[in-house]
DNA sequence: GGTTTTAAATGAATGTCGTTCATTTACTAG
DNA sequence: CTAGTAAATGAACGACATTCATTTAAAACC
């Protein structure tokens, strides 16, 4: 905070420098925050740009000065939210144990930010030192259970995208499977669906322990991919 | 076609009655059809009102007396995208193999259409007949492979959800996982990459070979949930 | 065959967005 | 004190989805 500025290299924490009596001054950390509780009180619909300047009190064209745009600004959300996966397990639990243990929080943490995922799925890490430093953990917890270099990126990828995949699941109405108009004319799947309602678990729950369990017992379970 | 018509049921074909000198009568099929030569030619970001509605010589206001709004255009180009999945597959395969087949097909129609993905895991089924049956023939093979009726549904879903996680993943970018200026920082993950890399498969086609195997393994290959 | 009904098309208009830009403001540096 | 500059303003723009009053012409009715 109160180190000497070289003048060759300007200060990373800008100094207050306003147009306007205003009581702080924009900045990358605010907006995001801003729109992440936009977010959080009315999901995504309600995050608009004049929504993001109206709770700063400040107006929409004053963001653009801090950021590019309205993609970026989903970005800063997404590091934030990524930031609420616990990739710590790898460092205490064996490896089937923190795969699954990472993958729920993983999962719960994405259930609640649908919208985002489209983007994470495609956006490079480079920008995320957070998401890389989480790759890191996780691929280190394949290398110390003896994986195989090759395999493990894809192993990651695999069940990222069932997460990625499940996480989609859980914003899904309960009654997605109901037949409607052409009940009867599949009673295969029709029974299928009764006796899984009748257990009472919402089917995105019961698809993503059952899933969670058949593909991390796949990969880890079978000893072939160890070196 | 040349049915008499009772006079109490409307026709369900409508006849023509245009209000302008028009080569075709507006309709779903017609409009449809526009839509996903659009999205097939220009992509997503080209579907809109007014392009569809050029595409037809037609006026954007005309689509609506067709279609409710732009989201149900996107649930017929849905119908139309799920049709191409092979499903036919479970009535002459092993569950194992018919579930591997169907799950690249299912993976290579949708990666194309990558922004009906979030849609499609949020779409009640009742509007889409295709879907249903598609459904229909996959819990048909569970249940030939004598599955227990609760325990269906959730494999399934859980398939499906690493579908669409992996059809999200085929529109990344290859470098998806370069670290960046974060290079040095995370020599697991960083040798990981590079070994994969040596394989020359993208990351997303060698993840998804991988998952298959790994969550068709697990759920079809572990005895304990026949009845 | 003329009249009425009606589905279907028009185009002007609306409201919501994200984004740009010329201009102004007030803090900082010299 | 002066010049420079980061940061804010608000007006404006261009897409876009959607609505509505009005018009058109085919079909139904007699």
């Amino acid at each position: 905070m109160n180190v000497k500025q070289e003048p060759g290299s300007p200060a990373r924490e800008p100094r207050r420098r306003a147009g306007r009596p205003r009581s702080v001054v924009l900045d990358r950390e605010l907006i995001a925050q801003a729109a992440l509780k936009l977010v959080t009180t009315g999901g995504y619909a309600s995050l608009t740009m004049s929504g993001v300047a109206k709770s700063l009190s400040v107006s929409p064209s004053a963001l653009y000065n801090h950021v590019e745009s309205k993609q970026e600004l989903m970005q800063w959300i997404q590091e934030i939210v990524m930031d609420g996966v616990d990739s710590t397990v790898f460092e205490t639990l064996p490896l089937a144990e923190a795969l699954m243990a990472w993958a729920v929080t993983y999962r719960d943490v994405l259930a609640g930010h649908a919208p985002l995922i489209p983007l994470i799925a495609v956006l490079p890490v480079s920008g995320s030192p957070h998401t890389l430093e989480m790759y890191e953990k996780v691929a280190a917890g394949f290398a110390r259970a003896g994986w195989e270099s090759a395999q493990i990126v894809p192993a990651i990828v695999a069940i990222e995208s069932f997460i990625f995949g499940s996480a989609l699941d859980v914003t899904a109405p309960l009654d997605i499977f109901d037949p409607g108009p052409n009940a009867g004319k599949i009673p295969k799947f029709e029974s299928a669906l009764a006796a899984q309602r009748a257990s009472g678990q919402p089917s995105a729950d019961a698809a993503f322990n059952t899933g969670l369990r058949a593909i991390v017992g796949g990969l880890v379970g079978s000893g072939d991919r160890r070196h």
